[in-house]
RNA sequence: GGAGAGAUGGCCGAGUAGGUCGAAGGCGCUCGCCUGCUAAGCGAGUAUACUGGGAAACCGGUAUCGAGGGUUCGAAUCCCUCUCUCUCCGCCA
């Protein structure tokens, strides 16, 4: 959410810069909606304080029947006051819709695009192995050391859903605490395990709702939603707090599945695990103070790239460019990993700052000292991996001619000591 | 699922025959004094948001005692709904 007091004083200016989102943005009925806002609230307003003042001149005279005019005065007054405030509170409804579905403004260091075409190669790291063989998709690779069955996904839920077994479930599991003992043991992150469904505040705190309700599943009967990502709820952890400068910056790191509709996605990625209803990622979170916040992106985006390092998986960092960051950043890297068996560079992280915008939506607030007035933190956020995607990383780049892949040494602690699946 | 209790400021905790309560008291914290030694004492201050005025310091108004609604000239205090917490029973991993 953006500020409403700096968006009344640079209208002209936040309109041409949310442009470069892709997306129309008119602010012209925001301004009349805060004109007519403040002025409903100052009349009401104006009458409270005379009823406030006429209230107390009344409990002070003991004979009620001497203020019989003043209590009928009064009584008209606050029918006056409920109209106004009935009022109000539309157009506050209104204001506060608007407010929630404009996105984050791009940070002055994003690049300026029109589409992905645009985003910006920031650095590669690794070397793409060559196979003297034909690299196989993983999802053939999976199959056929069995230990990927997209079918019986498909029967037990559906489309996008599928079933780890034997060595495929391990190594997703030996991921997960890899990239967990990682974080919180050597980039000082604490562990979070949150809950896996949150409620309508949460997820509008950090911005997937109102506008992406159609991303999200939500449940029958209780206005509950999956997280499609653990940003969700490990961000929400301070949603309405006032922290001490002293607890920052705070660094939390939790492992979650997500759950994602992937609405409008169809007939993309239909095969493997690269697109799917329920995925599992270790994701890092950060509060930071507002001038620390560009310094935290660039170790949370190294800390994830440790994870592909010591992996040694071949990747890429990409500046996003204003067209492709998503609705609440501010300026977003993503690291992609690269995968033989498509011949390309996949998304298998994607680290961003929200700076305030988060923070102003779920009120995310820290106070510099005792006497300072509060003011919202900075939030980060990224992938320190999507778990699915790096195992598919590992299958491809890790394959073998005979068909069994080599596990990766980082990893073989987390395997039992595991060299080779097949 | 059944029965009961409760939700007050950073924390603890008063306040229910409606008015002088943004809210006693204590703790914590800040500043000052004193004392002088890693403590105690004394004094003052110590919520947030919105809003009007002001260059600013700051001054004024409104709201907030879990959330929302109602009664009333006026509600932390009365009524209704919801949420959450705790205790007991049942059930269950």
């Amino acid at each position: 959410m953006l500020d409403i007091k700096f968006l009344r004083d640079n209208l002209e200016e936040t309109e041409r810069r949310l442009k470069t989102r892709g997306e129309a943005v008119t602010l012209g009925a925001f301004r009349d909606l805060d004109l007519q806002r403040r002025d409903l609230l100052q009349k009401s307003e104006n009458l409270k304080a005379l009823r406030n003042r006429v209230s107390d001149e009344i409990s002070r005279v003991k004979d009620k029947s001497q203020v019989q005019d003043q209590i009928a005065e009064m009584r008209d007054v606050s029918q006056q006051i409920k109209a106004l405030d009935d009022r109000l509170g539309e157009a506050e409804a209104e204001l506060s819709q608007f407010l929630l579905t404009v996105p984050n403004i791009p940070s002055a260091s994003t690049p300026v695009g029109s589409s992905e075409a645009d985003n910006v190669e920031v650095r590669k790291w690794g070397n793409i192995p060559a196979f003297a063989f034909t690299p196989k998709p993983h999802w053939e690779l999976g199959e056929q050391l069995g230990i990927l069955d997209f079918e019986c996904g498909a029967k037990l839920t559906g489309a996008r859903f599928t079933l780890y077994r034997g060595q495929g479930a391990r190594l997703e599991r030996a991921l997960i605490n890899f990239m967990l003992d990682l974080h919180t043991e050597r980039h000082n992150y604490v562990e979070i395990l949150p809950p896996f469904m949150v409620n309508r505040d949460s997820m509008t705190g950090t911005g997937q709702l109102p506008k992406f309700e159609d991303d999200l599943f939500r449940l029958d009967g209780v206005d509950y939603f999956l997280i499609p990502t653990a940003e969700v709820p490990v961000t929400n952890i301070h949603r309405g707090e006032i922290l001490k400068s002293t607890d920052l910056p705070l660094r939390y790191t939790a492992y979650t599945p997500c759950f994602r509709k992937e609405a409008g996605s169809y007939g993309k990625d239909t095969r493997g695990l690269i697109r799917q209803h329920q995925f599992n990622k270790v994701e890092l979170v950060k509060f930071v103070q507002p001038d620390e916040s560009y310094a935290e992106l660039e170790t949370l985006l190294a800390d994830a790239e440790k994870v592909l390092q010591l992996l040694e998986l071949p990747y890429r960092v990409v500046d996003l460019c204003t067209a492709d960051i998503g609705f609440s950043a501010a300026k977003t890297y993503d690291i992609e990993v690269w995968l033989p068996g498509q011949n390309a560079y996949r998304e298998i992280s994607s680290c961003s700052n929200f700076e305030d915008f988060q923070a102003r939506r779920a009120s995310i607030r820290y106070r510099e000292d005792d006497k300072a007035k509060p003011e919202f933190v900075h939030t980060l956020n990224g992938s320190g991996l999507a778990v699915g995607r790096t195992l598919v990383a590992i299958l491809e780049n890790y394959q073998q001619a005979d068909g069994t892949v080599t596990v990766p040494e980082a990893l073989r602690p987390y395997m039992a000591g595991t060299e080779t699946i097949g």
